[in-house]
DNA sequence: AGACAAAATGGGAGGGCTTCCAAGAACGCG
DNA sequence: CGCGTTCTTGGAAGCCCTCCCATTTTGTCT
């Protein structure tokens, strides 16, 4: 263990002692409680600016039993995830939440299981004071980990056993419902899917909507495929569904990275889209816009899910105990579909 | 200030007295230091089991004067930068590094004034280790703050103005004079550039590259554009550009997003690609194999940027004074170009 | 067995902050 | 002018670890 060196920076005795004030004075400026006079006050606060003075947050930390800090945690094994920009809109919601809750943001990939163990520590030890978990797939260790502490833990989308107190979560049901209505309308009959993962909720709820819209309207479910979320994955999709059912006039991919690939498949293949067969995404990402013909895709509120996320567990760290949420999405009409 | 409450979780002392010795002999089995006993260091071990005993770290740190943590800190003042999965990449290397290394990723957007600051105090208060930035405008405030706080500070992509101890970048310079150089062995000869922002550094060294290879092959720099990195601004100054040089047959745009936008321009300009007009985009995103025609780009290694500021910092950290590092891009032929 | 070196041990002093509490100052009012 | 209130104040006790150091134990060698 390395020798403690001296910190050199100036401590609370020092400002204390600089504006002529006990420490006691000095703490209760510093976190605006009353019971402080107006000129020692103003004494203090010069005495931080003429010093300096930043507070040692690790002594707060450990006075106060806060940290400070929430985490987010992204559970996933294959560390490619963050290839999608779906997770940096997320965290680009939940930083700017946590930041006006004056909360740090410590973000944790939870891919191996040494790197599970870490974030289970990390929990335990009271590391932050709230936790935001994504992506969870089936029964996630860390699900119960989270829940056992008796963290403040919000879910962003629902994990798939538990029955979480808090979450947000996109209406998936609903998304998938209107991107196969939209296939309806347009009078297609021989309509398929691409599903995600069927062991992520997200995986099985689009795959319930997409089924939902079919019964709704009297007609059977046909094909799907399971894929991963990925390009490549969505066009070697398509290759199987077209070998099976050569008549499909309509697809309905779970994200807009497999729907990029089943358009490709589908050229490859030589059907025209959407004149052979429409295709509709879900997402609404970036990648959306650029293939050709643009995606006909479910827009869902990617950025406003980190938000409410980190509303949400700021507001569980307060004291409150807010309502899990359900944000809508809703179909944006391009070319595809 | 919210009252204290006890924290119910087991503490050194008990652990300790639950194994029959002193609290030193205790923390010395924690950090398994030398100097204890294979009898007492076997009673620790089983004590901590059984109370399911986690170290404080804010204890620890206070004691120690180490935060167990780094900063990753991206300043940019248009939140949407996230939406690029360039960042996402950036961020797994880094957490995989930062992980064996037994420290926590504390990931601060600065976007406002008010982040900027609060980053400006987690350093200052050394709530970190040590830093990483990226996408650094200009001489970034941001910057000086870092480097004023002698903490180590690793830099992704060197900063404007400044002239950094320890950096990662990408060799910008030649991976676009490759790209370039690619262009003009295809026999273009009207090669134009989509540059990205004249005051990042990866701008003005992209666009750097692409002068060099003309100039070698004892050609005149044709015109140029700006954009910001996005796929709108790469279809706004592909029809700039066509408008100014009806006769372009060669394009580089200094990044797949704008790449994207300029292949979109082109087609509704009428124009085919590769066959009127090649292109050659830059940093391999994934919708680089999803546009039509696929686009030849330069790859970077957009992990191992990641992973290698993580490395140098941690190499700080531990006291040693790593090299600077460039990295290398090679090229990727695909359709486009 | 005695002398000496080496290893093991526990006491205690921090590290920098918050907050309880008792004591002192200021103030209002009859 | 005295008494009871209400503010202010500083002392001191934590929060939970690490690490120096003095002390005790163990082991080795002659």
């Amino acid at each position: 263990m390395r020798q403690v060196p001296p910190s050199g920076r100036p401590t609370l005795d020092e400002v204390a002692a600089h504006a002529g004030v006990s420490r006691s004075v000095a703490s209760r400026v510093l976190n605006n409680a009353p019971h402080v006079s107006r000129a020692k006050r103003e004494a203090v606060e010069r005495a931080v600016r003429d010093l300096g003075y930043v507070p040692n947050p690790k002594a707060r930390a450990l006075a106060t039993r806060q940290a400070g800090a929430a985490a987010l945690v992204i559970s996933q094994h294959d560390p490619s995830v963050l290839a999608d920009p779906f997770f940096g809109q997320v965290i680009a919601g939940v930083s700017s939440v946590l930041e006006e809750a004056e909360l740090h943001l410590m973000l944790c990939l939870a891919a191996s299981d040494r790197s599970r163990k870490r974030v289970g520590d990390l929990l335990r030890s009271r590391g932050v004071d709230g936790v935001m978990m994504m992506a969870l797939h089936g029964d996630d260790p860390l699900a119960h980990m989270a829940t056992e502490t008796a963290l403040p833990v919000v879910f962003g989308g629902r994990p798939g056993g538990a029955d979480p107190r808090w979450y947000v979560d996109i209406d998936n049901v609903a998304g998938a419902r209107h991107a196969t209505e939209h296939l309806l309308a347009g009078g297609r009959r021989n309509i398929v899917t691409i599903c995600g993962p069927l062991d992520t909720e997200v995986g099985r709820a689009r795959h319930q909507g997409y089924r939902e819209a079919l019964l709704l309207a009297g007609r059977i479910p046909q094909a799907f495929e399971v894929g991963d979320f990925n390009e490549p994955s969505g066009a070697a999709a398509m290759t199987r569904l077209l070998a099976q059912r050569p008549d499909i006039d309509g697809v309905f991919a779970a994200n807009d990275n497999m729907a990029a690939g089943a358009l490709r498949a589908l050229r490859e293949a030589g059907r025209s889209v959407p004149h052979d067969v429409a295709v509709v995404g879900f997402d609404d990402l970036p990648v959306a816009r650029i293939t050709d013909p643009a995606l006909t895709t479910v827009h869902q509120p990617i950025r406003d899910l980190g938000r409410e996320m980190a509303r949400m567990v700021v507001g569980v760290i307060e004291g409150g105990d807010p309502s899990p949420l359900l944000l809508p999405s809703h179909l944006v009409v391009r070319s595809s579909a």
